[in-house]
DNA sequence: CGACTAATACTTTTT
DNA sequence: GTATTAGTCG
């Protein structure tokens, strides 16, 4: 090849060679702000053009819907004909290739219109099947089923206790299975669990599939789980005889932070072992903060261990110190955050350009309440998800009973709703009269239609004749309109969008209006039973769609989760305190993910990072004082500022954090709260606290404590675990209510 | 069947 | 403290 071209001029030296590496597979370790997409898609319009690659034989995966199409713009922006690549989340993958192999071979049972059940269906089949557990413990096992899924378990798996804690749930797993084939549809879960089923065991698809991609890229690696895995490397296997794909993952270890939904940063960390081989390629050049801010975000996530090891180095040099604000309580942190935000405004700023980072979405409340009495514009990240909403997951509902008369699931859901008389024993008798009809529910409802009782009996008849109709409708092939008529129609017809006008007025919410969204977004796409399939899945596939109306300049409250992949000119972490963030039974594993998850909230800052932390913090209702985080006190001397020394979290004396620390000490990693886990102490009164104490709680009754933390000012801090199974900590100097138990 | 009260929980949540 | 949900009563 001559020269370099034009649209490889502007990538350093290690991009260029991620870009234009070729053979064996290849690592990306990409940090925060490095170009990582640039690298990705300039890598896909690379082999295209220079390399002969034909579109349609690379893959590339990400994880979020916002990241997919992210990368097919600004790849076909580079090559136009790398619109023909197949570029979609793990999920939206797996979904395709379903949906092309549905009925045949070991998915013979599933139906190629079916719909993917989310977290809330799943609870609602597993209610079904077990009347005798709660919806919440019905909800709790199928976060476990989830969870054995991703780590790649089947329902005979021997390793189940990795998940199931309760032995006797682990049968609840095959059972749920079981009626999930019976619905002809599939879970999130199933849509890597399936696909590599399919791969392991069809010899056919499995060379059709690896003779077709060729070229194989997976985005944000260091969040995929063992399930993931496991179909990637049966996508990235050679056929006998053959040359396997060419497999390219890019990825940060530091920023893996989603362990709890099942990610695995082992996939990341052994990906060279697993693929003997590889090359590494790392990417530390960032582009988005001042060195200033990598300083501190370097210190914490150094801190961690297992880590392949990357030191992100800034193009943009200098930059102020970032600052640290600690403050009494939470409402002198929204003050604070206030206070900042307005001062950036009137220097010019947008408001856009600022973030308040907070652990948990119940924090995000004080700076409702008190932004609008300041003016200040703010839009909730993340906070309401429009498609987990009553009234949309009802229409789709609707629609997807349209697709399947055995979805049962959807079924439950609408049959009576709005009210037509069809109470639970009608539904009842109808699911178990299914079974004599194949699990069709529609057939089942017609053969019993006469022996239900009074309304009942007019009700069921009504929703069959809705569900026939609609489906003649939807058949019509000379028919003239989009998908959205239907959804027009069909909310009113069913009474659906009258009976949420009517909650609207009683509650005040939106629901109508959001109804007329879903109408819109149905518009687009054609009245067959394949645009219906496809709209519903665009639906249950992109949680995020619609949440966004319209360039509004407002400061971005967001979870510090919710902001991987972002980046603002302006960030406020909030609440750093021990306790909240890290919890304080974050150990090990799990200390690590938090540390990691501090770091993605650091490196999020362009050109300004402040940290709060509160002194005071309310929790569950409960009012606590705290320490700072740990994390706090693992930011080197000299590399951030400490804001306003007269307020502090100790007694304003010698020991304060916040004057040693501005002084160069450091924040001491709040003497003893790992250290005196297992002493003893007494309180002024003299009365002991110490672990195994029984006690004795006015509104609690009786516990036994746990573990005794020492405070610097407050006296022992006692953590109780009542026979209730509740848990709490008390400041034994402020509690009344809290005894020694007398004998 | 719907509206009330009482109990209950309460990280994070790409798909 | 608050928000949601389960259970009970009319």
């Amino acid at each position: 090849m001559g020269g370099t071209a034009k649209y490889l001029e502007s990538l350093n030296p290690e991009q260029l060679d991620a870009v234009r590496h070729e053979g064996g597979p290849l690592l990306i370790l990409a940090g925060a702000g490095s170009g990582k997409t640039r690298v990705i898609t300039t890598k896909i319009a690379w082999l295209v053009r220079e390399r002969a690659v034909e579109p349609e034989s690379i893959l590339a995966v990400t994880f979020t819907n916002k990241a997919a199409r992210e990368m097919r713009e600004r790849a076909a922006a580079l090559e136009p004909l790398c619109d023909r690549a197949v570029i979609r989340t793990f999920h939206s993958f797996g979904a395709w290739f379903l949906r092309r192999n549905a009925g045949t071979g070991i998915l013979d049972y599933l139906s190629r219109n079916f719909v993917i059940y989310d977290d809330d269906d799943q609870t609602t089949l597993l209610h079904g099947a077990f009347p005798q557990f709660s919806r919440k413990e019905c909800s709790g096992m199928a976060q476990s089923i989830s969870r054995a899924k991703d780590y790649g378990l089947e329902p005979d798996s021997n390793d189940l206790s990795r998940v199931f804690a309760d032995p006797a749930l682990r049968r609840a797993y095959a059972t749920y299975e079981e009626r999930l084939r019976g619905t002809r549809n599939v879970d999130f879960g199933d849509l890597i669990r399936l696909p590599a089923l399919v791969l392991r065991h069809d010899a056919a698809v499995r060379r059709r599939t690896r003779q077709r991609f060729r070229v194989i890229l997976v985005d944000e690696y260091q969040d995929s789980n063992v399930a993931q895995f496991e179909l990637l490397a049966l996508l990235a296997g050679a056929e006998p005889g053959d040359k396997p794909p060419y497999l390219c993952v890019v990825g940060d270890d530091d920023q893996s932070i989603y362990r709890f939904r099942g990610a695995e940063v082992r996939n990341i960390l052994s990906f060279p072992e697993r693929f003997p081989g590889t090359s590494v390629v790392k990417l530390e050049r960032n582009y988005r903060s001042y060195q200033s801010i990598l300083d501190v975000a370097g210190d914490v996530v150094s801190h961690n261990t297992g880590r392949l090891g990357k030191e992100l180095r800034a193009e943009r040099v200098g930059g102020e110190l970032p600052r640290i604000a600690l403050l009494q309580d939470q409402d002198e942190e929204v003050r604070c955050c206030a206070r900042i935000c307005l001062e950036r405004h009137q220097a010019g700023a947008r408001w856009g350009d600022m973030a308040i980072l907070y652990r948990t979405n119940a924090q995000s409340l004080g700076f409702e309440k008190e932004f609008p009495r300041l003016s200040i514009p703010y839009r909730l990240v993340g906070a309401l998800r429009f498609y987990e909403r009553e009234e949309v997951k009802d229409t789709l509902a609707y629609l997807a009973v349209l697709l399947n008369d055995h979805d049962e699931v959807a079924w439950k859901r609408v049959v009576n709703k709005p009210s037509r008389g069809v109470g639970d024993t009608s539904v009842e008798a109808i699911s178990a009269a299914a079974a004599s009809h194949g699990g069709n529910l529609l057939d089942a409802s017609e053969a019993e239609a006469d022996s239900l009782r009074g309304r009942a009996k007019g009700g069921i008849r009504e929703f069959v004749g809705i569900i026939k109709e609609f489906r003649d409708l939807m058949a019509k092939v000379e028919a003239e309109g989009s998908l959205g008529d239907i959804v027009e129609r069909l909310v009113r017809q069913t009474g659906l969008l009258e009976y949420h006008r009517s909650q609207d007025e009683t509650a005040g919410t939106q629901k109508a209006a959001n109804l007329e969204e879903l109408v819109n977004a149905a518009s687009l796409y054609p009245r067959t039973s394949d645009g219906l399939a496809d709209f519903l899945e665009t639906i249950e596939l992109d949680r995020s769609l619609m949440t966004e109306s319209g360039e509004t300049d407002a400061v971005t409250l967001i979870t510090m989760h919710n902001t991987k992949g972002l980046e603002f000119p302006v960030v406020i972490v909030t609440g750093l305190e021990q306790g909240l963030f890290p919890r304080d039974d974050d150990e090990g594993e799990e200390l690590e993910e938090q540390r990691r998850l501090f770091y993605v909230a650091i490196t999020r800052a362009k050109n300004e990072l402040w940290l709060t932390a509160c002194r005071w913090r309310r929790l569950h209702g409960r009012l606590f004082e705290t320490l700072p985080s740990r994390f706090l006190s693992e930011i080197g001397s000299g590399k951030i500022r400490f804001e306003d020394g007269k307020r502090s979290f100790g007694d304003g004396q010698a020991r304060l954090p916040g004057a040693s620390y501005a002084r160069g000490g450091g924040i001491p990693p709040g003497a003893g709260v790992a250290a005196g886990r297992t002493g003893s102490k007494a309180d002024e009164a003299g009365k002991i606290w110490r672990a195994g104490q029984a006690v004795y709680h006015e509104d609690y009754g009786s516990g036994v404590i746990i573990m005794v933390k020492p405070t610097p000012n407050s006296g022992p801090l006692v953590v109780v675990r009542f026979e209730t199974g509740k848990q709490a900590q008390f400041f034994t100097k402020f509690s009344t209510k809290l005894e020694v138990a007398k004998d």
